[in-house]
DNA sequence: AATTAAATTTAGACAAAACTAAAAATAGGT
DNA sequence: ACCTATTTTTAGTTTTGTCTAAATTTAATT
């Protein structure tokens, strides 16, 4: 496993080709900041390795080996992530970048070591969840905070867009994973919302609302 | 920095490029385990960015830049190393192939951070120096085994050979770094020494003896 | 069913880092 | 000073991953 194909895999499980969907090789393009060229490249040699389906035209979907590998790049990038959350006191914005390096350390003990040390996390510092060893996800039931409905309650445990401006306005606004949430009203203007948040109020954008994960309490 | 030139700076420097002392190109050939027509092309490469001085058919020696940045990879190498065995129960032996990855990670933070989290070291598991930030070495008062007097005593500092064979050696037969230890006896047949080490009586042989550092006491 | 626009692949090239085999330079011994 | 063995470099290939530009296939529209 070169870097390369482990960053393809990586993306195309993203882009939703574990479930046997076909992913187009443009998609794949730009997703990577590459040409598709070099994808159809790529998926022929993923292909010739057994763990992409590829039909010419018509796109990659991972084979099970595929999925079995990109879960455990996603393993280690998230348990990265947490590392250097909990123990280095990097901050939610920072650790991206860095947890893309350290995903490809090659070496079982060690990501089994750190996973033992931070305790077997289940969710990562933007609340995606880490796979098990095994390959299992940890669902959660969640929804966006966009579509909780008037008077519901729920707890914050997620972010859609984890980039960087958008997790510093949340740090800016105090908005953080594991604050409460009550949705006390909609404008139907503009679709912003009306919460409470840790018991203090706040109006807050539709954009923002689409881009947070809520658990739902009642 | 590619990490292939980062290897190549490292083992420069271990070879003794350091000092400006011209290292042969079949020298860095053989440590790297790659042919001397590679490394010539290297050289070359470093050479066009400053990084080590290149006369052909003399060898290459380190530049000051060439040394700053050897001595940073050098350093993150032997931090990692440190965090492995203390942070995650890793055995000395099993240290330096990943820290040979991890060395190579990007992000100065990272490196900054996990040497606080050590609180600071100065040495690695095998008792080798950490240099600083600022690219200073800590060095030590200390001798090989082989080379002290009858009668003196010492502090079991470090190992010249941190093969894994050697390790292991030294682990089954309870040889520690931080140990005491006094020469007893020498014999003049084969040169193998009587030590106590932690008040215990052993032999050892000259091959051991002479990959032991040891801090002399008086 | 034909045409056209968009997506995708092929073909050929390049850069990095390595190799092999052949040529050139150095150093040692007489 | 010359010859020879050794070391080192050069020249030409290979592999991996990328690119551009041209060719092909698919899909959408009429």
């Amino acid at each position: 496993m070169t870097r390369s194909e482990e960053n393809y895999l990586k993306t195309i499980f993203h882009l939703g080709g574990g479930d046997s969907k076909s992913i187009t090789t443009n998609a794949i393009a730009e997703q990577m900041e590459t040409k598709p060229s070099s994808v159809t490249d790529m998926a022929k040699k993923l292909s010739e390795k057994g763990l992409v389906d590829y039909v010419r035209y018509q796109g990659v979907s991972l084979t099970g080996a595929g999925v079995k590998t990109a879960l455990s790049i996603i393993r280690k990038h998230r348990l990265w992530e947490v590392f250097l959350v909990e123990k280095l006191d990097f901050t939610w914005d920072e650790v991206h970048e860095v947890a893309e390096q350290l995903e490809h350390i090659k070496s079982e003990k060690l990501i089994d070591k750190i996973d033992e040390l931070l305790e077997f996390p289940k969710y990562d510092p933007h609340g995606d969840p880490i796979p098990t060893k095994d390959g299992k996800f940890q669902e959660r039931d969640e929804k966006l905070l966009s579509e909780m409905p008037i008077n519901s309650k729920g707890i914050c445990v997620g972010v859609k867009d984890s980039s960087v401006p958008f997790l510093k306005f949340l740090d800016k606004n105090k908005i953080a994973l594991g604050n409460t949430i009550k949705v006390m009203d909609k404008e139907d203007f503009d679709n912003s919302l009306r919460i409470q948040m840790e018991g203090k109020e706040m109006r807050i954008s539709h954009q923002i609302a689409s881009n947070l994960y809520v658990k739902k309490n009642d």
